[in-house]
DNA sequence: AAAAAATTTTACCGTATGGTCAAATTTACA
DNA sequence: TGTAAATTTGACCATACGGTAAAATTTTTT
């Protein structure tokens, strides 16, 4: 019997609380879809509550009714993130064709971009300021990556890859794809008014299949 | 002759008046690697002038007395950095042999990645943010990558490598050579301790060269 | 060495921000 | 419908932050 705070079923104040109410569910959905918005743009730091509340159409103390403190929106983002984010990875399959397994993968992570960017800049910049708040589920990550580059291992013994780095080329195929949605502001004008639409991703997509095919080619 | 405001040679505030003095030249190198190194783990809006004066070991208004607000020192650091970022592409030559020029453009890159980790993560925060204060360089990047993308089509159109997107070739090497200075928190346990020392830039040198030309191989 | 200029410090100000509290209001349910 | 629980609000607080003013000190110049 933890939390001795005369906690006499009084505020749920947070999500694992007792059974979610209606009200509970809809505006936590909301506060965290205010959330996502704000701190993609500004980042953790130069996200505030009022900014979130504003944008989620509530009040400040309303919000810290549901979410105690800032840290928590931003933790439960994070959370929620990390497993849309390494769904790609974690169907790529030891027995499929291993070019278009990694052909795959890479338009699944092009899509992720282009579909859930701020998402990606959410991710990036935890990762930019050193990862302070997901430590445990980086190594998570780590036990795929590892899971995973002994498939390509594997696919390379086989001669049906060039042989090559495994995490090297994660991190390559992470990067580029991620790129489009993290460095959007600089693609846009780099582009010029040609890029206005979603056609970049088009463009990357064949790009990076050209790109990865030759150069993984056994 | 502007600046009415009473400025009968009182102090100079600012680098650009007057001729520098040695205590100013010092003192302003002194706040910029501070700031550098502040900036470059907090982003700007987690970034405090308290923070930068105590790293530069000077008092908040002194440091105010080089620089009138936090932006002025921001605005100088990237107006540094983009000289130092762009002279890789700047020196790619249309004379030279096409495959050892982007070659040398990713290994410029990766060295840039490595040596100036601070830089790469000030300027990704900057983009990430939308890229606010600085629209108009990116419109001189603009012009740059216009310019070496019409080499690479020439190069191309020799068929001295196989055909493909200028641009997104260029946001590819971007992307993953400071994939290495900007998710180093990522990448540092995903390779574990053996990724400690900085045997990993070299590794990605290996993997980046393989897949470039073979992947370029006209 | 004295005067002028440049630099540094101390004390301070207004605002923004994360968060609290208790009262008021709404919702759910017996 | 009445009541208890859940939700919302307004007023508020302490601290952090960007920045200023003026006096005090140091450096440079004559």
């Amino acid at each position: 019997m933890p939390a001795s705070k005369s906690d006499t079923s009084v505020a749920p104040r947070s999500a694992a609380t007792r059974k979610r109410t209606r009200i509970q569910q809809e505006k936590e959905e909301l506060i965290l879809e205010a959330a996502l918005d704000v701190f993609a743009r500004h980042g953790f730091r130069g996200s505030t509550i009022d900014q979130i509340a504003e944008q989620a159409g509530i009040s400040k103390p309303n919000l810290l009714y549901y979410f105690r403190t800032k840290e928590a929106i931003h933790r439960m983002l994070i959370d929620r993130l990390l497993d849309t984010w390494l769904e790609p990875m974690k169907i790529i399959d030891a027995g499929g064709d291993p070019i278009s397994e990694i052909q795959s993968y890479i338009r699944r992570k092009l899509e992720l971009a282009r579909d859930y960017p701020r998402e990606s800049r959410l991710f990036a910049n935890e990762i930019l300021q050193g990862a302070p708040h997901i430590q445990e589920e980086l190594h998570d990550l780590r036990e795929l990556v590892e899971e995973k580059a002994e498939i390509i291992r594997g696919w390379i013994k086989q001669g049906k890859i060039a042989p090559c780095d495994p995490k090297h080329l994660f991190f390559s195929i992470w990067a580029i794809t991620q790129h489009y949605a993290d460095f959007d502001a600089q693609i846009r004008v780099v582009l010029g008014t040609t890029g206005e639409g979603e056609g970049r991703f088009e463009d990357a997509a064949r790009f990076l299949d050209q790109l990865y095919v030759n150069g993984l080619k056994g």
